[in-house]
DNA sequence: AACTATTTATAAGA
DNA sequence: TTCTTATAAATAGTT
């Protein structure tokens, strides 16, 4: 198919060879491509020329890889498989662990329960509270904690506080009252902004479940509002 | 090249995507042999067809096995190892994405609290409270059901034994008193077995979080215990 | 599976 | 390399 007929043996004229090399090497890639849009194949090409440089077509539809799989499935032959098969499962058995995970999640956030019995929900009910329960103890000794260290700060600040008045004349008598109206006033506003509620609705969530086990030594997360 | 120019793209009809699968195929790796021999090339082709049989060229130069390490050689990598990277790298993501449930579901259930601060606490607190709420109303559900259910049968198991008494000769007065008891002690007794407790406990909990939010429809969860 | 009108690929030349 | 074009080869539709 061109000027002339050739015959079908090796092209002695290196540049020749080449050139015929690279017009084929795109023919059967172009063709191969038709056949795979056209008959809805896999095609897999590899051609080295002859100075080693190598060119690939591979079908859109599927990659070099799973066309040697198949190869090999086809032929019977088995290389790899063990290890690979291996791999799979454990990574099916993680994905299952993993959605029994979502699904765990889901019923103790509440939702999907309609498959759960009665006593199956009584049970999940009262985990639920008791871990509302470890929430709240948390939550209220950090608050606690947080009040602690300011607390520190303040009476750092009245320190040096009274230290500037009595410097720059006044007498203790002058200072003691103020000072501890600012502490309890301090404490309070900590409470209202921390907890994104009104501080009496903080309050009433403390003494909610009054006969919860193990809060007792807490005194029920009631803060302890004195200063010391 | 045929009596008809055609589109590239498939061929709907069966049989003739059949035999333009098989003319192609031929003039392919009759191409691809061409090749082989006027330019001293060596070409691996594998072929799918669409119904899953293979068909391979390879150069009577080289093997197919020799085909593959080439490529592999010419891109400098390993499929394989390739490959298993890859699935390594998505079974740890797996673990990890796991081990994120694990410390998620702990959360919840109010262990390992130590590292959240404190809105991150308010707001599991509140999540967790939404959601014992929603088990409540459905464990109530579930129970209502039931008792509706065993009402249904009582009912029925009530009007035949009323027939038999009456086919024994008793009055309708005889009768009305005694029955309505039994009716209100078989639902005390379905309440005190299904909940695991006394029914006092369960009605205690039903009282909790007087003022939590969408839960006035249901009465707060109180069963309606009259007969109708 | 063979035929053949036509399209497509490509060898040689520029 | 790329393009041009005469010609060989492939193949679509048909038998």
């Amino acid at each position: 198919m061109g000027r002339g007929k050739i015959e079908i043996q090796k092209i002695e004229n290196d540049t020749n060879r080449q050139v015929t090399y690279s017009k084929r090497r795109n023919g059967i890639f172009k063709k191969a491509h038709e056949l795979t849009v056209l008959c809805d194949a896999r095609v897999s090409i590899l051609m080295l020329s002859g100075n080693k440089k190598l060119h690939e077509y591979i079908s859109p539809t599927t990659t070099t890889k799973r066309m040697i799989d198949d190869y090999q499935k086809a032929l019977g032959i088995d290389l790899w498989t063990t290890h690979y098969d291996r791999m799979q499962e454990e990574l099916r058995k993680l994905k299952e662990v993993n959605n029994n995970f979502r699904k765990e999640i889901r019923q103790i956030l509440g939702h999907d329960l309609n498959e759960l019995s009665y006593a199956e929900l009584h049970s999940l009910e009262q985990t639920i509270e008791s871990s509302v329960n470890s929430v709240r103890q948390r939550k209220y000794h950090v608050l606690k904690t947080q009040t602690d260290t300011h607390k520190k700060k303040v009476k750092a600040l009245e320190h040096r506080y009274t230290e500037l008045l009595l410097e720059s004349g006044a007498t203790y008598e002058d200072l003691q009252y103020g000072l501890s109206e600012d502490i309890e006033g301090d404490y309070e506003s900590a409470v209202t902004n921390l907890s994104n509620h009104t501080g009496a609705s903080a309050m009433y969530a403390l003494r909610l479940h009054p006969s919860d086990h193990d809060l007792s030594s807490e005194g029920h997360f009631v803060p302890d509002l004195s200063l010391n």
